[in-house]
DNA sequence: AGGATAAGTGAGTCTGACTCACTTATGGAG
DNA sequence: CTCCATAAGTGAGTCAGACTCACTTATCCT
């Protein structure tokens, strides 16, 4: 007991009262595709700007003439919603990762390639990457989610690539490339802290942090071959 | 005008009916000094049991058989005692790092002497680390805070020690300590996420991940000393 | 035309952070 | 010991926002 509805006592809501005001009387109605589509836009806007906490679902919903109860229909939570919107630019980004490395020979230009790529994608949505890493990330809902493989699936990109490495002979037979994952993205993304959680407070005003993908690239994956003690083989 | 008061009609609340129940009469009256610190205990444990959206300000309250205005009486909102948990954690943990710094030869042997304490302290409250990671580090309002203070001069200590070594030449000249603090520091919080994550739902039950301290930090120091390209000096 | 389907909605519930006017225990001055 | 000022503690709220539901209404197909 307890989650019984009790016997309503409601009898008839929604009653429109001829529409007096001067809205178009209802030219924004769509199709379930359109305007799922028209959701994740809005929602990826608002939760950009306020982050999720801050945005409201009924927000999400008036920046398309439309109400709370409209979301619903279409995403079971807030939640679910942040995390489709989420998969959508994943799917966006990462799409020809795999082919662009076709293109380029050597473990180390082809790891600079993987670090390069990640810093601009940061530096591009630094919002979203800061709703991937705090909210999403974090989660416990997270482990075995949909956006877990496909994140799976990216750094993978990169574990290829440097057991590869291992192979050929580019790089030590002892070095883990798991650990070398973790450094690197982890570095990544620490130093790129900064950055996004400025981005985050003001839409482009001044910088608390700036990001040089490229000069940072070069430096982090000289560092990581190379190594930091002297007599390194640069 | 909104914020105004506007006449309530309110006369008198909080009349205790003659206290009928079987409680203890008034026994947990205390000074401010002991009641802050209670509240903090009583915020700890339940912030590490619940997550910080998971845990009700009541809930902390009533772990102390008091109600939920009176830790607003203390602490000015959920948020300012979260930080203050925190705050007092991370007095505890870091006091003695620079002296335990000084009885230790060789920039290689100090480096692994923060990476191995620093994983420690992971493997060892998990929680609160989550807790630090995600609701605190990501905010807006932590650039500035106390909490960033002391977080800067913890992370500090690393940076010092690398400048030593490149002073002393046991570094090369180029390599960027601020870099160095990052792959390190991220690439342990990275590697350490799913222990993290596995910890915060479950007490002990089933890891999805373990955490060897001294294996890892072996293995980092190396990788960042050495690096991962072949040739190296190791 | 007309009815099935699905898009859209008003009015709620519920939970949890935070507020406030109030009561009451306590310790120090008289 | 008796006041009484002070500060510890509290019941009863407000408010905001996630989520639900019974309902209306536009649209499309026959």
């Amino acid at each position: 007991m307890g989650t019984l509805p009790i016997a309503r006592t409601r009898k008839g809501p929604a009653r429109r009262p001829g529409r007096s005001n001067g809205e178009r009387p209802h030219s924004r109605r769509l199709g379930r595709e359109q305007r799922v589509d028209e959701i994740l836009i809005a929602a990826r806007e608002v939760f950009c700007a306020k982050g999720y906490e801050g945005a409201a679902v009924s927000e999400i919903a008036a920046r398309m003439g439309l109400v709370e109860a409209n979301v619903y229909k279409y995403f079971g939570s807030k939640r679910q919603l942040l995390l489709k919107v989420l998969n959508n630019w994943y799917d966006g980004m990462f799409g020809d990762y795999a082919t662009a490395l076709d293109g380029v020979i050597g473990t180390r230009a082809r790891v600079k390639l993987l670090v390069l790529r990640h810093l601009q994608s940061v530096k591009q949505d630094p919002r979203l990457c800061r709703l991937m890493f705090r909210e999403v990330r974090s989660e416990q809902d997270y482990p075995g989610s949909s956006l877990h493989a496909q994140n799976r699936r990216y750094t993978q990109l990169l574990v290829d690539v440097l057991k590869d490495g291992i192979a050929a002979g580019e790089l030590r037979r002892d070095a883990s490339p798991a650990l070398l994952r973790d450094l690197i993205y982890g570095g990544i993304e620490h130093h790129a802290w900064a950055y996004i959680t400025a981005a985050a407070e003001n839409g482009g005003g001044r910088r608390r942090g700036s990001l040089n993908p490229e000069r940072l690239a070069d430096d982090i994956v000289d560092l990581v071959f190379a190594g930091a003690a002297t007599g390194s083989k640069k």
